[in-house]
DNA sequence: GCCAACGTTGGC
DNA sequence: GCCAACGTTGGC
């Protein structure tokens, strides 16, 4: 069981999104190293939390599941989605992606000043100065203790 | 809107 | 294979 964190720029897409969805292609990623965390690390019932970026309040928001293996992301070979990538072909892809599938908004969101905050959370990924990657990988204690945050009064 | 940090591109 | 230039991300 491996846990994650998944990015996304609110005016793209939110966890309210998901709620509705229920299930979505994440189609877009663009990055080396986001790619080879879908393709040879996420299993099928990972657990994912749901970052905000872009908003008023950067946090996360709630939670999600890995909800199928890796494949190729079509948006690739789509000439007309800006994820077109002329040098992909369905012989050989470059980019892949993962289902997700809705599991819950948190009753808290934790906004990344308490992140920052939390003693116990000072080493995730996502926080480090710099990071831009927009999938991350997430320690089993780092994850709990956001489960924590997100249930306390 | 600013800007630091970073990944990618392309010339050499 | 180096590295400057560029574009983008994302917190503030």
């Amino acid at each position: 069981m491996n846990y994650w964190l998944f990015k996304t720029d609110t005016e793209d897409y939110t966890i309210d999104d998901l709620k509705q969805d229920k299930k979505t292609p994440w189609t877009g990623v663009r990055n080396y190293q986001a790619r080879n965390f879908m393709r040879d690390h996420m299993k099928k019932g990972d657990f994912v939390l749901f970052y905000h970026s872009g908003g008023t309040t950067p946090g996360i928001a709630g939670l999600a599941k890995i909800a199928s293996a890796s494949y190729p992301d079509p948006t690739q070979f789509d000439k007309k989605s800006k994820y077109f990538d002329e040098k992909a072909t369905k012989e050989k892809p470059r980019w892949v992606l993962v289902d997700i599938a809705y599991a819950k908004k948190f009753k808290n969101f934790i906004s990344i000043s308490v992140m920052r905050n939390k003693r116990e959370l000072q080493d995730m990924w996502a926080l480090r100065i710099g990071n831009r990657l927009s999938i991350t990988p997430v320690t089993k204690e780092e994850f709990e203790i956001i489960q924590l945050l997100a249930n306390s009064q």
